[in-house]
DNA sequence: CGCTGACTGCGAACGGTGTACGCAGAAGGG
DNA sequence: CCCTTCTGCGTACACCGTTCGCAGTCAGCG
């Protein structure tokens, strides 16, 4: 029965590219592989699914992307070519810097999958936005007079991984129980309560952080945190 | 052949077990996988390797252990265990802060799988392991006076986490090679610095970066961050 | 026009994965 | 002694990434 998908191999089945499908690309795998991952996240990816979602055969994408995790690569770059940087030149280094760390971590954020791939592959990726995105930061930071400007590039975006790491992690699990925000954490409370148990300084946290609206708070958290980075950050420059 | 591996189920083969193999245990388990994820990394663990390791069969895991994301979440409970948290009450709130900064990297960089799963899964996990760590670090900073002592503690940790995670997947990418790190950095240069192409202060960036020792570099890397995260902090303490 | 060589798509297959299921023997308590 | 509960595991299923070789398509050229 392995006919049974084209029974009869005759001239009038013969395949006829339809004009507006514009056949397999490696810009198109990437572009399809980015809505999967943003949809359903990395581990729902599969070669075979974006394959088909793609009108493919599976194997086909091999002709366009080497292997799976060059195809990530792929598009770790494409999205980091998304991030809209502020022009470098402006008089006003602080908010230059701000206006670059929520871009990056809005982007962070529509991209829940970025920081998870970027946690196993990192920096070893040499994409051609990726390199714009650093070679902006280091014209802002060095225009700006910092003496070591790749140091403080680095402590900067080294707090905006980790809390988009940390964010869009716990966005995915609010994701994959299929609640709100409000609704997983009002579930989840009880058991964080159990689980700080005697720990009187944790439970009195979870108490007052429990009303607050998630968003606003992880927000303003984000912010928090920022001011305290470039605080820092401002006393090193001379004078 | 189906009965190769055991040829007549007699009474003579009866399992006899050995009495200082103490049979399977959740703890037994956990470990052996922590020892596999150290040695290899996450993607060599698997259900089916573990096991034999442990002389069992493959399925018997789930005796113990619901899932494989669930003794995921064990290992990481576990190596939180691991950290070494100064004492909270002692006088300097900065050398303590400083200490638990180190303390979690160090912790981080002997497991480099930890930052990546904590970028899959997050916060949710709720281990005692876990939750005594964040309670001593509130009781560090409320101790040290600050007004919000949950954000401060946030903003530290995930500079920490963003540095920890790039650490290690650098790393990860440098032991995949076969080779050393400062081997790796001087092959991975001249791609490098093609890939910097038009972008004059990236190149200058890696140009100077070229000579010195990796592992200073990336020790004194973090302790600049991390001065710095300490400077923005000490300026929300009252006074 | 016809040939040729490169390129693209793909079906089948291989060796792996996590895990559900149900059987078999061990252990412990009445 | 029997009966229940617990533990280990062989088998099986659905899926994964990737290799291989075949079959069409098409551009360039004589």
């Amino acid at each position: 029965m392995a006919v049974s998908t084209n029974p009869i191999p005759s001239v009038w089945a013969r395949r006829q590219r339809e004009p507006d499908q514009p056949s397999l690309s490696r810009d198109a795998i990437v572009r399809e592989a980015i809505v999967m991952l943003d949809a359903e996240g990395t581990e729902a990816l599969s070669m075979r699914k974006l394959a088909s979602r793609l009108n493919a055969g599976a194997t086909s994408l091999y002709r366009h992307v080497a292997t799976k995790d060059e195809l990530m690569e792929l598009a770790v770059d494409e999205v980091f070519g998304e991030i809209a940087l502020p022009p470098a030149d402006g008089p006003d280094w602080r908010a230059a810097a701000t206006d670059a760390a929520q871009a990056f971590r809005a982007t962070v954020l529509r991209h829940p999958w970025l920081s998870s791939v970027l946690g196993q592959a990192g920096l070893a990726y040499l994409g051609p936005n990726l390199m714009s995105f650093a070679e902006q930061l280091t014209v802002l930071f060095t225009a700006a007079g910092f003496p070591e400007p790749v140091r403080a590039i680095d402590t900067l975006l080294c707090y905006t991984i980790g809390m988009g790491t940390t964010e869009s992690a716990w966005l995915t699990t609010v994701a994959r129980s299929g609640q709100t925000e409000a609704e997983f954490i009002a579930r989840l409370m009880p058991a964080a309560q159990e689980a700080a148990g005697d720990f009187e300084h944790l439970a009195d946290a979870y108490a007052t952080a429990a009303g607050t609206d998630p968003v606003t708070t992880r927000d303003s958290k984000f912010s928090y945190g920022l001011e305290v980075v470039l605080d820092g950050l401002a006393l090193r420059l001379p004078r």
